[in-house]
DNA sequence: TCTAGTGTGTAGCGACTGCTACGCGCGCTT
DNA sequence: AAGCGCGCGTAGCAGTCGCTACACACTAGA
């Protein structure tokens, strides 16, 4: 008896995900509801109703990009320490660079312009992937460094640096920057 | 003899700045021809004549808001030089939280999702505006810095790593790391 | 078996989007 | 004086926006 194509049921958690990779690819701040239910084979209809508000849809959205951004980070913190701080920066800035990670960084610079405007969920977003950021760097941080927590924080700030004049195309200025204060290794 | 109220000719020249101003105040990317006409005491039919489309105007947009704050820095560049590489950094810090300067802020990041998305015209504009600051930075290197250059390009990139954490709201973490790293006069 | 609630599809609402068609008055040239 | 183009206002186009009204199928409980 083949069986009848019997739906899986449509839930939040079962959206997200579709939802999430819609976002990555074509944006947050023009994505509209029809294009988002296309994505996630629904209709718009739907998505109203399982979120009640495109609002709260956008919200729960962060939410969960917060969670795959931190199990990213998670499935990226293998291997052994870093010998120095620059080696941790070199890591991490490689591991931002790769082309996987280049639909998240155009999401992220998004969500920190919503942050910067306090719409509602950007700053509880963006706060956690920080978080989560900062604890990965402290544990990458080298074994006899004399300040990890401090370090850690200091190196969080020199990437993001980096991180946002690449973005612009000063990629190349932040290197320099990186090199002349001993970050980079030669 | 009163004069008639004769009305000035609207030029590109004459619209750029009221529109400049609406965008500061509202963000540029929710940005839509009725509400930046209203604003500029127009119609949208007069901004579609002397522009010729929404597009080319934020691209002349974005250039004219690239010259404001140049103009901006220009006029926060007197006093005189920092004595440490700490006092430039605390300098342009505070003047980046000044609440003047916090529109401008928030519409920042805008661009640089803009840039980040490869938008037409932002990455012009954000580059313009990162050579402006780095030209700035430069100048206000201390007098006996010994890589004035490189270390500009040093301090650049952990403003503006300061300046992203701080609109997300880890501002302290970046504290910590200025601390951290020698970079905030204790 | 009847009923109530839940999930879904279709159709459509009023508001808004970027942009255009058309006409009118003014100052310039010939 | 006759035309002509430029600056501008009014009205409207087709399309999209978030959201809703309504109908229907299905399952669970009484």
């Amino acid at each position: 008896m083949a069986d009848p194509p019997k739906k899986p049921p449509m839930t939040k958690d079962s959206l997200l995900p579709l939802l999430t990779a819609h976002v990555l690819a074509h944006g947050l701040g023009g994505a509209s509801l029809r294009p988002l239910a296309k994505a996630a084979g629904t209709s718009d209809r739907m998505l109203i109703y399982h979120f009640g508000t495109k609002e709260a849809l956008i919200v729960d959205l962060l939410g969960h990009i917060a969670k795959v951004y931190a199990a990213a980070l998670d499935a990226a913190m293998g291997g052994e320490r870093a010998a120095t701080r620059a080696d941790v920066v070199a890591r991490i800035l490689a591991h931002g660079d790769a082309p996987a990670m280049q639909p998240f960084m155009r999401l992220w610079w998004e969500i920190v312009a919503g942050a910067a405007r306090d719409l509602p969920g950007y700053q509880l977003a963006a706060q956690a992937m920080m978080a989560q950021l900062l604890g990965w760097l402290e544990g990458q941080m080298p074994a006899g460094d004399p300040d990890p927590a401090g370090g850690a924080r200091y190196l969080m700030t020199v990437i993001e640096g980096t991180a946002m004049l690449t973005a612009v195309g000063h990629g190349d200025t932040a290197s320099q920057g990186l090199l002349a204060g001993g970050l980079l290794p030669s």
